[in-house]
RNA sequence: GCGGGUAUAGCUUAGUGGUAAAGCUCCAGCCUUCCAAGCUGGCUAUGAGGGUUCGAUUCCCUCUACCCGCUCCA
C-alpha cells in the first residue's frame, strides 16, 4: 500500500471518484449543496452491489430474518417515544475566546473531570469562596492553566463583584458562574472547559430535518424525515409477528435512507446529510425467560457465539454473535478484518438504554471512523412505542408460556460509509514496468468481485477485423444476462485494459485470432481471460467463461 | 455555528488589469496481433453575484462549495 501522505492519498480517491463517475458533488452545476453527494453510473452499481448483498445475505440466506421497507416520514410521535426530539436538539455553545464547540448540557458535566475546575470548586465549598485562595491561585496556577477565565483575567474585579453579589453564591456551580463572568452586573456566563472563557448562550441545534405534511404546511402539520430507519421497524413489529409466522428469536431488517442536519458534514461522504442505511433489529427472549427455561443462560467463555444459535442463548452470547457475523459479512466482500477495528464502548459511554454497544471501525485515511455499530439495546424501544402508542408490544411465547416485551440487538450499518470505506480499501497506485523498463503507475481499485461495478471488460483485439468484433459483441450479448459487463473496441488493448484497472474491473476478455480459429481449430472458441490484480492472462474457451465468473460473484 | 485555507477544461497544474497555456483524459479518423504506443483533427475552463475600472480571471465586498480544526458516532 501506498505511503503518501493521508490527506494525499483521499485527495486522490476524490479525484478518481469523480473522473470514474463513482461519486459527484449534489447538484453540482448549482454549486453543490453541503452534506450531500450523488453516485454516477459505476458509483450506482456499487452501492447496489453492496445492498443486495447484505439483504441477500440477511434475508434469503436465512430462516430467521424477514425484511421491512418502510416511509421515510412517518407519525411525528414516533420520534417524541424514541427520544430523537430531545436528543437530536442539542443546545451548543461556542467559547468567544478559544471558539471552541460544547454542548450546553454537557459543560457541568466536563467541568467536574477537569482538574482547574475541581481546584475551584475546593476553594468554594458549598459556594463559600475562600477569598485570599482564589486570589493566590488566580495569580499563580490559574495563570497558566486557563488565561482566559475572568478570575484570572481581573481577580480583584471579579471578586469584588462576587462579594457584592453574594446573595446569589448559594452554591459551588453558582459561585463558580460569578468567577466566570467578566461583567459586575447582568446575566452570568458559563466557563469554557477547555479555557475558561465566557460561553455564547446555548443555540439550539436541530439535528432532524423537518417538513409539513399536507399543503397547508402549518405548525400542526410538522413531521420529520427519519433520522434512523430502525424505529420503523419497532413500529411495524405487531404487524411483521402476525403475519410472518416468525417466532422470537427473529430478526427484521431493512434498507434505507435516513437524513440528519448534521453540524459538520466532512469527509467527503462520510458525514453526509442524506445517508442510507442497513439496519437489522434482531429480537430476543429477556434472559429471565431463558433461565427459567434452561436454568442458566450460555455464557461466552462457554464458546458460544461461535456456534450456530442456541435456545439458551441470552444477550449478551447474541450480541457477540451478531458482532462476529458482521465481521465475516465485510470479509465477504473485501474488507478483511485486519482492515477493520472492533471498539467496544466504555459503561460511560453507553445511551442509557444500551446495554453494550460495539463499534466496527474502518481506518479511513482521515483517521480511524466507524462504520457499524451492534447495540444490545434491551426492550427499550419497544416499551417507549409500548408507552406513547398505548398498543400492547408483547410477544406470546408458547414455548416457555409466558408474555414479554422482546430484547434486541442492533446490528446498524452506514451505506455511504461502507462504500467509502470500499473504495478506500480497493485503492492502490501500484509501480509497474513496462518492456522497456520505463517504470509507470497503474492506478488500480481493487474491488472484490462480489462487489465490483462492472465484472468484466470484453474487448475485440482489433476493431477493425470484423470477425474480431462479431465474436466479442456474441460474448458479451451471452454474459450480459447475467451480469454487469462492459464492452470496449477503441483504442490499443493495453490502453482498455487500464481503463478497467481503474474501475476496478475484475477481469477482462479479449477475443483474438486464434478465437476465430485462424491458429487452428483446437484454439478456436477461446478467449484470453486477464486478471486485475495480477495481470496474468489465461486461455479459457468460451463456454467455460459464465461459470467461471459466477463462481466469483455469487 | 465559529476560526484558518482553497476555488482556472473531465483530471492535474501554468498565467496576466487588455486575445487564457500545457500535460493527461475524452471524442472522431488512420494505424495497430495482448498492458495507458504513434499520427491527424476535435470538444471543454477562470465557482456565483455585486462593486472599482475604458476594460477584472487578476483588486475589493458578499454568497456558495470543498479541505483543516472545534463538534460528531450510520
Amino acid at each position: 500500500m501506498s505511503t503518501q501522505p493521508s490527506v494525499t492519498r483521499m485527495e486522490k480517491i476524490v479525484s478518481l471518484c469523480k473522473r470514474r463517475g463513482l461519486i459527484f458533488q449534489s447538484s453540482e452545476i448549482y454549486g453543490g449543496l453541503n452534506g450531500f453527494w450523488d453516485y454516477g453510473p459505476l458509483g450506482a452499481e456499487l452501492k447496489r452491489n453492496v445492498k443486495e448483498l447484505w439483504w441477500k445475505s440477511m434475508t434469503r440466506l436465512r430462516e430467521d430474518i424477514v425484511g421491512l421497507e418502510a416511509t421515510i416520514i412517518m407519525h411525528p410521535d414516533i420520534w417524541k417515544a424514541s427520544g430523537h426530539v430531545d436528543t437530536f436538539s442539542d443546545p451548543m455553545s461556542t467559547c468567544r475566546a478559544c471558539k471552541k464547540l460544547v454542548r450546553s448540557d454537557q459543560v457541568w458535566d466536563m467541568l467536574e473531570t477537569v482538574p482547574w475546575a475541581e481546584t475551584i470548586r475546593s476553594l468554594c465549598p458549598e459556594g463559600k469562596a475562600d477569598v485570599d485562595g482564589l486570589l493566590k491561585w488566580a495569580k499563580n496556577k490559574g495563570l497558566r492553566l486557563v488565561p482566559d477565565l475572568a478570575l484570572v483575567k481581573d481577580p480583584e474585579g471579579v471578586l469584588a463583584t462576587l462579594a457584592k453579589r453574594s446573595s446569589e453564591a448559594t452554591s459551588v456551580q453558582a459561585t463558580f458562574e460569578i468567577l466566570s463572568t467578566a461583567a459586575a452586573e447582568g446575566p452570568l456566563s458559563t466557563p469554557c472547559p477547555h479555557c475558561g472563557g465566557e460561553l455564547t448562550e446555548p443555540r439550539p441545534f436541530n439535528l432532524m430535518f423537518k417538513t409539513y405534511v399536507g399543503p397547508a404546511a402549518t405548525e400542526d402539520d410538522i413531521a420529520y424525515l427519519r433520522p434512523e430507519t430502525a424505529q420503523a421497524i419497532f413500529v411495524q413489529f405487531k404487524n411483521v409477528l402476525e403475519t410472518s409466522r416468525v417466532k422470537v428469536p427473529f430478526g427484521i431488517c431493512q434498507i434505507g435512507k435516513a437524513f440528519r442536519n448534521e453540524v459538520t458534514p466532512r469527509n467527503f461522504t462520510f458525514r453526509s446529510r442524506e445517508f442510507e442505511q442497513m439496519e437489522l433489529e434482531f429480537f430476543i427472549k429477556p434472559d429471565e425467560v431463558i433461565e427459567a427455561q434452561h436454568g442458566k443462560t450460555a455464557s461466552l467463555s462457554d464458546g458460544a457465539a461461535s456456534t450456530d444459535p442456541q435456545p439458551n442463548w441470552g444477550w449478551e452470547v447474541w450480541h457477540m454473535y451478531w458482532v462476529e457475523e458482521r465481521f465475516r459479512w465485510y470479509d465477504s466482500i473485501g474488507l478483511k478484518r485486519s482492515s477493520l477495528e472492533e471498539y467496544w464502548q466504555k459503561p460511560d459511554e453507553l445511551a442509557h438504554y444500551a446495554r453494550a454497544t460495539v463499534d466496527i471501525l474502518y481506518k479511513f485515511p482521515f483517521g480511524t471512523q466507524e462504520l457499524e455499530g451492534i447495540a444490545a439495546r434491551g426492550n427499550f424501544d419497544l416499551s417507549q412505542h409500548q408507552k406513547f402508542s398505548g398498543k400492547s408490544m408483547e410477544y406470546f411465547d408458547q414455548e416457555a408460556n409466558v408474555k414479554y416485551v422482546p430484547h434486541v440487538i442492533e446490528p446498524s450499518a452506514g451505506v455511504d460509509r461502507l462504500i467509502l470505506a470500499l473504495i478506500c480499501e480497493a485503492y492502490e497506485e501500484e509501480e509497474v514496468t513496462d518492456d522497456k523498463g520505463q517504470k509507470e503507475v497503474r492506478t488500480v481499485l481493487h474491488f472484490h468481485p462480489r462487489v465490483a461495478p462492472i465484472k468484466v471488460g470484453i474487448f475485440p483485439l482489433l476493431k477493425n477485423r470484423p470477425e474480431l468484433v462479431q465474436k466479442a459483441v456474441e460474448i458479451r450479448d451471452l454474459l450480459r444476462q447475467h451480469m454487469n459487463v462492459f464492452y470496449d473496441e477503441t483504442g490499443a488493448i493495453g490502453r482498455r485494459y487500464r481503463r478497467q484497472d481503474e474501475a476496478g474491473t475484475p477481469f477482462c476478455v479479449t477475443v483474438d485470432f486464434d478465437s476465430i480459429g485462424e491458429n487452428g481449430p483446437e484454439l478456436q472458441d477461446t478467449v484470453t481471460l486477464r486478471h486485475r490484480d495480477s495481470m496474468t492472462q489465461e486461455r479459457v474457451r468460451i463456454a467455460d467463461l459464465l461459470p467461471f465468473l459466477q463462481s466469483q460473484i455469487l
